[in-house]
DNA sequence: TTCTTTATAGAACAAGTATTCTTAGAAGGT
DNA sequence: ACCTTCTAAGAATACTTGTTCTATAAAGAA
């Protein structure tokens, strides 16, 4: 039998996505992408076809790891609280590079179908996980009960969407911590 | 004396926005360019010296021609009403399409200071023209008395990014009108 | 009209980049 | 120890794309 690959596809796709966060999908050049991930062009090719199909695995990779694992702070659904720490482990995510997502979404929605609907899901599940937790919330009295669930979700998502574009800009996140207690803060009940 | 150009720098600029918009700045060629705007290539290059120089002088010209524009509303400082009819401008403007600077930022922001330096600015000059109006709110007794200024209007500008992000993706623009309702209806003193 | 100047159109060039190919060598099976 | 099989490294290829160059023609001045 051969000799066994040294790389390790899990670790490649996580070192991929700092660097098309730096670069973008077309700024980021296959010499950088060989080298940083330590992989080599062969095996890339062989395993991904292309890097736009390798732009996907990416993607996919960047969900799972990071943006589900964000929002389980929402679906734990523990009202206000979940939507408060979502917040905070977003906003340290990221933090000085942006999210990979909305980047792409930006870079690449208007050509490229799959990117857009990829970006739609997100967007929706997202606001999903938004309303439960604001219906918990309402039912355990911490929010003002008039307020419209799907508008004040829809409202989150946008937030959590300039939150992604502020953090390139941003040399420290202060301001944006700052920003998310400015903007739960209405939404809850004073004690 | 020799003959006059045919193209109108202006209009070429103006042509340019969509195509960036639509490719970003890596993805819109040369080629696109040069057809779509009905300049010539050797007028090109002596105009603006290289595509990133022109991708400056397009980023300035959406700038003055539609965000200084759009901020406008703002700076007549007429409290409530002025943040009202920049949201709904603001939605129909980049419906379907996104905001240009956003796109710069998100897709070359971490490589390239001058963009970052513009995209800086603008979301300052936001924020700063967004307290202008909640000032006037407050004393004209259109808002809750207790609002932190400075944070509503650092909320209000996170708002406004992640509506350019979501009109990427959002087909109609409804949804994004009542999300703005939602978020202003809570600030204002209930008649 | 004729001459000068410069815009126009697009061919040519050169640099950059995604993809394929070649060679050498490592890992394990027999 | 030897052979097979597949990885590693990077050279080579083909294509894309930003930039420059050339030839043509149009507009005005004298």
């Amino acid at each position: 039998m051969p000799r066994k690959p040294q790389y390790n596809i899990d670790l490649v796709l996580t070192l991929a996505i700092d660097i098309f966060l730096e670069h973008g999908y077309h700024g980021a050049i296959m010499d950088e992408i060989i080298f940083r991930t330590g992989f080599n062009r062969r095996g890339f090719y062989l395993e991904f076809g292309s890097k736009q199909a390798f732009l996907y695995k990416v993607l996919g990779h960047y969900q799972s790891k990071y943006l589900q694992e964000l929002m389980k702070n929402l679906e734990s659904k523990q009202g206000l609280d979940s939507i408060n720490s979502f917040f905070t482990e977003y906003v340290s995510h990221v933090k000085g590079k942006g999210c990979l997502l909305i980047n792409c979404i930006t870079e690449l929605g208007f050509d490229d179908e799959t990117v857009r609907g990829v970006g739609r899901h997100y967007l929706d599940s997202l606001q999903i996980a938004f309303i439960g937790c604001l219906e918990k919330a309402q039912n355990l009295g911490q929010v003002q009960p008039h307020i419209n669930i799907e508008s004040t979700a829809l409202q989150l998502t946008s937030y959590v969407q300039g939150f992604a574009v502020n953090a390139v800009l941003a040399g420290d996140t202060d301001e944006l911590q700052l920003a998310t207690q400015a903007l739960l803060g209405p939404l809850a009940i004073k004690q």
